[in-house]
DNA sequence: GGTCATACTTACAAAAGTTATAGTACCCTA
DNA sequence: TAGGGTACTATAACTTTTGTAAGTATGACC
């Protein structure tokens, strides 16, 4: 009955979850510790690494530039370089990324009402 | 500008950011490993420890004990135990846990939107 | 008394994620 | 030539999460 694991990493686990499961999938790729932070802030429009950086005043850089790389990969934001002088990077949110925004809203929501469920 | 912090631990930063931020605290409570995954299958109604153990075939016994464990403190939730023998627990979505519903339908939505525009 | 089932718990280890601190490359300005 | 701004990268330490393996408590059943 209980299937036999073929390897034994953490994931490998989270791989296979996802695989099976859409909403799984998708909260791998919102869940990083500052990736809802940073798709808030960009969700009013582009901003560069530097304004990224002042609006999340407990980021550090490699933090931030680690979740950037990250968001870039699964399609959340684009990357666009200016070869100016001193240089400049924008970030945006993709059509994926802004297609977040009602996920976002809703989880908003629920976690008001489960925060005032929980001071009774 | 740049606000200081006042401690430097991981954890203050998760709390700091759970606090300004609605959907930040929602994606914190649902987003481990097994969270969703234990929230899919109780949907449909309770489950019994070994029974979702069944469902959940490459979760240990450690991790789904403490997976359980933190989804109750979070109010998601509802553990009864019978004084049977042996000895019988059930575990339920509590009113706050259902309400994750249209949550994890939209999660779902936009995890297969995402998935099919990469394939391209 | 020994075995079985259920629902855990404990001790330890490995892996993943996050933070701290310093340094790089580019070119402009003084 | 020195200093400054932007957007990073390198290295190592640290924290949190997850996994492995074994053990516990209860009472029925043989």
């Amino acid at each position: 009955m209980t299937r036999v694991k073929e390897s034994s990493s953490q994931n490998e686990n989270k791989k296979a979850l996802a695989a099976e499961c859409m909403e799984i999938y998708a909260a791998n790729i919102i869940g990083g510790q500052w990736t809802l932070a940073i798709c808030c802030h960009l969700i009013n429009g582009k901003l560069r690494f530097g304004e990224l950086k002042k609006r999340l005043p407990w980021i550090t850089e490699r933090m931030l530039a680690l979740q950037l790389k990250k968001m870039e990969k699964n399609r959340l934001i684009k990357r666009t370089v200016f070869a100016e002088v001193p240089l400049r990077v924008e970030y945006e949110l993709t059509e994926s990324g802004k297609g977040l925004q009602p996920v976002l809203k809703l989880l908003e929501e629920w976690g008001i009402k489960h925060l005032k469920s929980g001071n009774n």
